[in-house]
DNA sequence: ATGGTAGCGCTGCTA
């Protein structure tokens, strides 16, 4: 079984590189971030013919996500949990069951800057994703949580600690919200297999910064224990972001045997 | 060409 998580920063702008990235890469399950799709609006039809159903929590010009799966899709959970009123609340989790496998597609809120409303909006929101699982799911399930976290959990996943001095993605709340949320059960798949440096998800738009290498690895799949034990490889597809009308985010691919 | 926001949507916000 093979899953993925992207970043496409509005799949109607990317939806030929969609397609032709589907039939490459060859993914069972994708979470998607930034559909940036009304609910309405996505490409279901476009998408069946490749042998994919979705399911997919839309709000329009901002956030949206998606899991798309051709291996079925179950139960679906708009949201997480901690809103009042989930219907009208932002568009930045879906779960569902992909046959033996509970899949969470997420778009963490980014934060803006460490003093911002926005900001503790973030840690609430990750709070609230914690609760979901505990909620929903338990640690000895095949749970996959995946998605655009807007957090690199370590130094080694920024391209310059010292240029990221005082900004969001790295500051210790948040990537204390992140450890605390992975307390429950989950492990970061690619370093199951990876500890070097250097290894990145996401680059600015802005300044080649692509180009320079100036990247954070801000997007993952954590994996709860029974599938860390049946992982097979896990990849950062780079060629994803090259070329014409790239997203700012590169895809992360699993392969795990059941 | 050793280069260099993108997307939404229509003005500025978000990332």
């Amino acid at each position: 079984m093979r899953v993925a998580t992207w970043n496409v920063n509005s799949l109607n702008a990317r939806m030929p590189r969609f397609v032709a990235w589907l039939k490459e890469a060859e993914p069972d399950v994708v979470c998607i971030q930034e559909t940036k799709l009304k609910q309405d609006a996505f490409p279901h039809l476009e998408l069946e013919m490749l042998g994919y159903e979705a399911t997919h929590f839309g709000q329009g010009q901002w956030n949206g996500v998606a899991v798309i799966s051709r291996v079925g899709l179950k139960n679906p959970i708009f949201g997480v949990e901690g809103s009042d009123n989930p219907e009208s609340e932002e568009a930045r989790a879906i779960s569902v069951e992909c046959g033996a496998i509970e899949i969470v597609s997420v778009y963490v809120p980014n934060g803006r800057s460490v003093d911002s409303d926005h900001y503790r909006y973030k840690l609430r929101w990750l709070a609230d994703l914690k609760k979901h699982l505990e909620r929903h799911y338990k640690p000895t399930d095949n749970v996959i949580v995946a998605g655009d976290f807007n957090i690199a959990p370590t130094d080694k996943d920024v391209w310059s600690p010292q240029a990221l001095e005082g900004s969001t993605h790295v500051s210790r709340p948040e990537r204390q919200a992140l450890e605390d949320l992975m307390e429950w059960g989950l492990v970061d798949s690619l370093r199951h297999f990876y500890d070097q440096e250097g290894i990145f998800t996401w680059w600015d738009h802005r300044g080649g910064a692509f180009h320079k290498r100036q990247g954070l690895r801000i997007d993952y799949l954590l994996v709860s224990k029974p599938l860390e034990s049946c992982l097979n490889w896990a990849l950062v597809d780079r060629n994803a972001r090259k070329g014409t009308k790239p997203s700012d985010h590169a895809p992360v691919i699993i392969d795990f045997s059941i």
